[in-house]
RNA sequence: GGAGAGGUGGCCGAGUGGUCGAAGGUGCUCGCCUGGAAAGUGAGUGUGCCCCACAAGGGUACCAUGGGUUCGAAUCCCAUCCUCUCCGCCA
């Protein structure tokens, strides 16, 4: 969430950031903000002063025990008694400010950069370069979910009977390549000096908030029936919050975190025609990149992200492209995104392999994560992460764009993770 | 799942109703000492919020979490979570 000083020091550009974005009623909930703040402010300063006057007049009367004056000792009991009265009424009061507050902060998104440009939707969003050739296919070139069938290494229909619509199953040399492929990505990301995390699968609800998917995107989280988790719908959720409530030492920046996880999402009223294949899965791989910086570094980490996602698209020789969002199309807790693209060349389709962002304080606010700077004082930190990579379109683009005659070839790079050359 | 013990500051650990944000130790920072280091020695060392100039200073809250009792709670009561030991179950 926004930090409450951020809005107060410059309410105008917190409210032009958030017309960027597409947010409506800007003005009206950063006024909103301002005034229960210092409703808030001004009803913590009254109560204060009482809870000091009850804890100096307790003070008092501990003393006057001591000295057996028990007669003035009550006198005074009952002047707390009537502060305390006030001080229960200030309290609840404080408390009902506070959570309304709170409830305003977190449905406010967060401000794109002064770069982010203009627009409303995805049209709009800026293809930044475009790299590799688009390979020419033959007219009997299949799209990949007719090749998974033909070579038996996803199996759907399977998927549906264990459990549902959007679980795929990967058999054979389909597994084996969904193995290799993470194991690249995690080698890779090692290479970058980036710490391995294995975390879990499941969350609960305060690191689902902290880093912003509640109360967000609480419908599109599965949830655990009988206790209050949720699977996690990305490996962002339980790396970053190992940082929840963490005081950094300058010397540990930046932090460089990569985390191989299944990902979970119920993509509620996103399901269609359009959305075959691998293209939009309910349980999916992903091998997930996070940051953590100074301030002052943190567009120059989303610019070596962005770098080092290209850097595997180009060993698995996709065509790809990048993609800076726009205002509008920007997500909730994004301050700057660049998505990756690659050519899913039998579809004729564009494919979001990775999204690549800088939070900014956005997250490290709601999480508590600072570092102490050389005058030890606490600094929210920026957050970043990317996906390096998310496995089934690449899969998917694989497949297509790599079909031949004698099979599907396998990049080089990837040859000694998978073992063989080709599928067939 | 059953029985018991327990959750205190970066760490260890004292504290069972009053002046306790919390003894002591350790770690860390700065200084003295030293040719240098060790040892020794002096000082400092939590977080949020509020007042205030995001200074100095002051106030308030925080001893797992949330409630309660009391003029007053780390200390008493209740609930929840977690850890450890034993038993049961088990990949």
């Amino acid at each position: 969430m926004l930090n409450i000083i951020q809005i107060k020091e410059n309410p105008d550009k917190i409210i032009r950031g958030l017309e960027k974005k597409r947010f409506p009623d800007a003005d009206q909930m950063v006024q909103k903000v301002l005034f229960l703040d210092e409703k808030r402010r001004n009803t913590q300063t009254e109560l204060d002063r009482i809870l000091g006057e009850i804890n100096n007049l307790s003070k008092k009367i501990g003393q006057l025990m001591k000295e057996g004056d028990k007669q003035e000792a009550d006198r005074i009991k009952n002047v707390t008694r009537d502060l305390k009265e006030d001080s229960k009424k200030l309290g609840i009061l404080q408390d009902e400010l506070e959570n309304a507050l709170e409830n305003v902060l977190y449905n406010i998104p967060n401000v794109p950069h002064p770069e982010v440009p203009e627009g409303r939707t995805a049209e709009d969003n800026r293809v930044i370069l475009q790299q590799g050739t688009i390979p020419e296919l033959p007219e009997h070139a299949l799209p990949h979910w007719e090749l998974i069938e033909k070579y038996d290494i996803i199996d759907f229909a399977l998927g549906n009977k264990l459990t549902g619509a959007g679980f795929p199953v990967y058999k054979n040399k389909g597994a084996k390549l969904q193995r290799a492929l993470i194991n690249f990505f995690l080698d890779e990301a090692h290479k970058k000096g980036y710490i391995e995390i294995q975390p879990p699968v499941v969350i609960n609800a305060a690191s689902g908030t902290a880093t912003g998917q509640l109360p967000d995107k609480e419908g599109q989280m599965y949830q655990l029936k009988d206790e209050d988790f949720y699977l996690i719908p990305t490996a962002e959720v339980p790396i970053t919050n190992i940082y929840r409530n963490v005081i950094l030492k300058e010397e540990e920046l930046p932090v460089k975190n990569v985390g191989y996880t299944p990902c979970f999402r119920r993509e509620a009223g996103s399901w269609g025609a359009h959305v075959r294949g691998l293209n939009r899965l309910h349980q999916f791989d992903k091998v997930e990149i996070v940051r953590i910086c100074r301030p002052e570094d943190s567009y120059g980490a989303l610019k070596i992200m962005c770098d080092e996602v290209i850097s595997l698209l180009s060993l698995l020789e996709l065509p790809y492209r990048m993609v800076q969002l726009c205002g509008g199309d920007l997500g909730f807790t994004s301050a700057m995104t660049y998505d990756m693209e690659v050519y899913s060349a039998a579809q004729k389709k564009w494919l979001e392999v990775s999204s690549v962002s800088n939070f900014e304080t956005f997250q490290s606010n709601r999480l508590k994560l600072r570092y102490k700077n050389q005058a030890n004082k606490n600094i929210l930190l920026h957050t970043l992460n990317g996906s390096a990579l998310a496995l089934p379109r690449i899969v998917a683009a694989l497949l297509e764009n790599n079909q031949a005659p004698e099979g599907i070839r396998i990049p080089a790079a990837l040859v000694p993770y998978t073992g063989f050359e080709w599928i067939h």
